[in-house]
DNA sequence: CGGCATCCTTCATGATACTG
DNA sequence: CAGTATCATGAAGGATGCCG
């Protein structure tokens, strides 16, 4: 336990030292207002662009777009383009995706026993 | 399994007509953009505020204050006043900051696993 | 349908200074 | 030491309209 405390306060050190805690990277990946939701959404089925938008109340196009394009760049969703008329784009998760579901799973849990008990949450 | 599917379906369906997703709630909780770093922190140890202050690079005071406010009211941290010249505050994690720990160290595996892999981050 | 471009507002945060 | 107060600003995000 104490190797482990020690451990600890080490890698605390370093990550902030070199500013790259993965704390903060994970956020970074996850922690946008929508990235969660969608990412659970997603995590269970393909998903299209319009349908995520109505499944997802009070979110713009835009910042359904811009979270979704954030998503792809991390390599967390693919996006499918369909050369069809009138368009269909297609959201999945990928496999690095997949590896968030505990994540996103345990943060599910843990709101469910806790929201009731907390402040306001918006 | 399917039963399972179809269990989430419905409870993305209920979540979101509520406005009530409880991996939202959780975000909002632990999702600030210093929050996680502070949790990581304080969760090995009773940290003061210029303690945290110095350790956390780039933070002002200003910011520090009000996550460590949100937190409070959060109920995942505790603030402990001592009345003496100069001041001095201890900040310590509660039960229910505890109860968060596993989502902290998910998150910190994952990113560790991850972040060589990913876009940069900020 | 699935965006993008543009404009516009508001809010979060930084900088700085002050205090019990 | 551990904050508050005040001011300033940049960027995030909403609203709207257009397009292939």
């Amino acid at each position: 336990m104490k190797n482990k405390s020690e451990d600890y306060q080490k890698m605390i050190k370093t990550y902030l030292e070199h500013n790259s805690c993965p704390v903060a990277a994970t956020m970074s990946v996850i922690g946008g207002k929508w990235k969660s939701i969608i990412l659970y959404l997603i995590s269970h089925d393909v998903k299209r662009f319009g349908e995520m938008h109505r499944m997802i109340d009070g979110i713009s196009k835009k910042m359904l777009t811009s979270q979704l394009r954030e998503l792809e760049a991390d390599k967390i969703i693919h996006r499918k383009v369909f050369p069809v008329v009138p368009p269909k784009v297609e959201y999945t998760i990928t496999e690095r995706g997949l590896s968030l579901r505990p994540l996103i799973i345990a943060m599910r849990e843990w709101g469910l026993e806790n929201v009731l008990k907390i402040r306001h949450y918006t």
